[in-house]
DNA sequence: CGCCTTTTCTGGAACGATTCAAGAAACAGA
DNA sequence: TCTGTTTCTTGAATCGTTCCAGAAAAGGCG
């Protein structure tokens, strides 16, 4: 698939970007398309999944990207305690996580409660509040089989 | 109140360093007492505290002691996006907090539902859940009083 | 289509927060 | 008081992210 190739969704991407009114880049497409393809991806992860396609893109250059689709509104960036920041394409519906302690997977939650901001939104303490985020820690299945094993040292997904 | 000087509350806080069999030292102390006294602190925070009480510490300290009283379930550590880690000393109480987007100030909110981890516990998806952290994104009274002031730059608390 | 302005990319340095390491100092128990 | 261990000090290293200045590319307009 060397430069030209053209898939569907690339197409709606393009439509996508023009709308923001941002410009269409080789590089910005392959960001859209490893949002896509990847599962709350670290921007390192965004990056190796662009240059895998790309062949030579800056770290920078991811960082200012997700950093405008961010503002565009095309993706949500978290940042659970203790990594790096996590971005995904799912947006426009406040959805929560579910975090392993051990392996740090993370797993998508439909909101508590239905509406965004759910729990008990408006105000409280005179805060204005406009989101609640919630993260949910625990062990993922995966972690669970892999109980106190002795050396430890695993790594899944 | 040079060395020597005894609070009560110090006593209680080498009892509680005891009993968690932890030694007793100035900085561990001190520690203690800025984390009664501050809200939300930050390493930073803290650190100045302490020196404030003891004259010279070295910030690596205050680290190690933090993240020993961490481990000692003597504090609770928890890190907003785009912040640095902040600790407080109201544990056992699995309670959320309110942060302003524009000050970055936190405030305590009792669990939404009373208990913990409240929100649907259990698990979900598999995963195994310990924990459900809720931070609610808003603005602070201060800072809605501040409203778009032109050249902004205000500062409270 | 070709030129000009604006935005994006690049490569490299700078940063803030946190952690690592090694030795000196301070505790706690005998 | 002596001794073994924990804790504190110093100084450097990491990690993720941001800041810069110049080169390259994209979009708008004749
Ligand atoms: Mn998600
Ligand atoms: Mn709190
Ligand atoms: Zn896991
Ligand atoms: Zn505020």
């Amino acid at each position: 698939m060397p430069t030209g190739t053209v898939t569907p969704a690339h197409v709606g991407d393009i439509v996508r970007l023009k709308d923001a009114g941002l410009r269409v880049t080789a590089p910005r497409l392959a960001v859209l398309e490893a949002l896509r393809a990847l599962d709350h991806p670290s921007v390192d992860a965004v990056t190796e999944a662009v240059r895998e396609r790309l062949g030579a893109v800056s770290t920078q250059a991811v960082y200012d990207i997700l950093g405008a689709f961010t503002a565009a509104g095309f993706v949500r960036r978290i940042e659970p305690a203790g990594s790096p920041a996590l971005f995904e394409g799912r947006v426009d519906d406040n959805h929560h996580h579910l975090i392993c302690r051990v392996c740090g997977s993370v797993a998508d939650v439909d909101c508590a409660t239905g509406h965004a901001p759910c729990l008990t939104p408006s105000e409280r303490a005179g805060f204005l509040v406009d989101e609640a985020e919630v993260i949910y820690w625990g062990v993922c299945p995966s972690c669970q089989g892999a109980r106190v094993s002795p050396e430890g040292g695993k790594a899944h997904a």
